[in-house]
RNA sequence: GGUCCCAUCGUCUAGAGGCCUAGGACGUAGCCCUCUCAAGGCUAAAACACGGGUUCGAAUCCCGUUGGGACUACCA
């Protein structure tokens, strides 16, 4: 890439709501970058829209990001705490003339762009203000920049390739605001030179903004760093992605019950990919990250996709892990009162029961409730269909063959359970169905030798003598 | 409207002119396994937007058309 700068990258979000799905994806491919080449990830806020931006915002954004575990070497900086220097770089452009105040007002501005659409002229800023160049006027003034209008700016940018803009289409634009507050285009400049920024990894919503941005670092005498302008991701109607296609904040998905590997591992697979491989560790992805395999086409962001990948990750976890992790669920639901009340070495025996079978950290949180409630909640249907009298019998049956037992383990379980079935001539299932409704409340659930053995003896004749004695 | 970007199964993608009878993954359907549900295995349906070139040969290169997207603020 470049021999004598060391990598440098950032991640600059306006802290205007929640990390999103597509935040997210430029954040971890910078920080993909940085690590791959042992660069530095930088953070920085760019709250200079003081109206719309929170602190609030800025605590979700850096939750988000620690969630992800995607770490940060330097900042967070703030843009409004850097005001006075990017002052200072507009006051040299004024000086030199390659700035001037505007005193048109927004309502003049307004006007003038509904009449250019009605005469279908492009929208762009007339510069009448660029005659009237010098000292700062009495009225609110904004200051405008300069742009060159002969010739062509080219972006050099490592995903898109040469893209060319005329200069005559690129207008004046305002770089400090007439309250004083300098404006996006013009402090991203800055910040990047100031921050020794070696490559600007962002969404390519940006190309259109970069021929302006590389006019300033001329300005400047700058040399701009390179560009690498990142595919959008889209909702399923193919329209930028946003609230009305569900969950955007990556916390979301946090409260889903999604594993942050795993959707870090979906996000990095919308326009990067590596072979056929789905599945990838962090070291994988550090490993095999190259700027060169990203694509250049917008992604349709896929719940279904991300949904199996989740499952995937809850199967590979280690037990006691996802114990950990689907604590917070359990309290939530009031499954349990205090985690310390629970027996994390018993809870993992029962999550690896399950781990195959929830996908997400919300389900198994669901299913682990009937290990762990004294009793169960029996499912009504399940019940017509195999809570029969004539199965009652069986349970009855069975209730006494596991009486005596001293082991409970499942081999225990198992020798009881078959004397009763083969003693009727029976199926496997015929009796694992009533016994699997009694004890789980449902008809799904992992083996039934399994789910007895981790409820315990205690729990299991508890569950059949309520049925058997028809409470 | 103007500028810019993009275009392989429904979706994510592999594909860097002959390896393509276009591969993988999600989803869908069927089968196997099986005490249920999953997981797993196997199989199937499913795509190079269209039209012109270039070339012995094009999903791959060029042009156009069409379609989608982004930007077009004293937002970022």
């Amino acid at each position: 890439m470049n021999e004598t700068k060391p990598i440098r990258v950032r991640f600059a979000p306006s802290p205007t709501g929640h990390l999103h799905i597509g935040g997210a994806r430029t954040a971890l491919f910078n920080w993909l970058f940085a690590r791959k080449y042992g660069g530095s990830f930088i953070l920085r806020i760019e709250d200079t829209d003081t109206s719309r931006s929170t602190d609030e915002y800025i605590e979700a954004i850096i939750d988000g990001m620690k969630w992800l575990k995607l770490d940060w070497d330097d900042g967070p900086y703030r843009q409004t705490a850097r005001f006075d220097i990017y002052r200072d770089y507009v006051q040299k452009l004024l000086n030199e003339g390659k700035a001037y105040y505007c005193c048109c007002t927004h309502e003049e501005l307004e006007q003038r762009r509904q009449e250019a659409v009605a005469a279908g002229r492009p929208q762009k800023y007339d510069g009448r203000c660029r005659g009237v160049e010098g000292e700062k006027p009495d009225r609110p003034a904004a200051i405008r920049f300069k742009m060159l209008q002969e010739g062509y700016t080219v972006v050099k940018d490592l995903i898109k390739g040469h893209v060319e803009f005329e200069n005559s289409q690129l207008e004046d634009l305002i770089i400090l605001r007439s309250d004083g507050a300098p404006t996006y285009n013009f402090v991203v400049v800055v910040d990047d030179i100031d921050m020794k920024i070696s490559h600007i990894i962002r969404g390519d919503d940006h190309l259109n903004n970069t021929p302006k941005q590389i006019q300033i670092y001329k300005a400047f005498g700058w040399e701009p760093p390179a560009f690498a302008h990142l595919p959008m991701i889209l909702g399923s109607d193919k329209a930028r992605l946003s609230k009305r296609h569900g969950a955007t904040s990556v916390m979301a998905y946090k409260e889903m019950g999604y594993l942050p590997d795993a959707l870090v591992n979906y996000l990095v697979r919308l326009g990067w990919s590596y072979g056929d491989q789905e599945v990838f560790t962090r070291e994988d992805l550090i490993k095999y990250f190259s700027l060169e395999n990203v694509g250049k086409s917008a992604a349709v962001f896929n719940p279904e996709k991300l949904l199996w990948l989740n499952s995937q990750y809850i199967i590979s976890s280690e037990p006691s892990a996802l114990a950990e992790a689907v604590m917070p669920f359990l309290l939530k639901d009031g499954v349990v009162s205090e985690s310390a009340a629970v027996d994390m070495q018993w809870l993992s025996k029962a999550v690896r029961s399950l781990q195959e079978r929830a996908r997400t950290l919300i389900e198994l949180a669901s299913s682990l409730k009937y290990y762990i409630s004294e009793q169960v909640e029996i499912d009504k249907k399940a019940a017509e269909k195999f809570l029969k009298q004539e199965n009652i019998g069986l349970l009855s049956e069975l209730r006494d063959m596991l009486l005596p037992l001293e082991a409970f383990f499942a081999s225990d379980i198992e020798k009881a359970f078959m004397a009763v079935v083969e003693k009727h001539g029976l199926k496997m299932g015929n009796l694992a169905q009533p016994v699997r409704v009694v004890l789980t409340g449902s008809t799904a659930s992992p083996g039934i030798f399994e789910v007895m053995e981790i409820l315990g003896k205690e729990k299991v004749l508890k569950r059949l003598s309520r049925v058997i004695e028809g409470e």
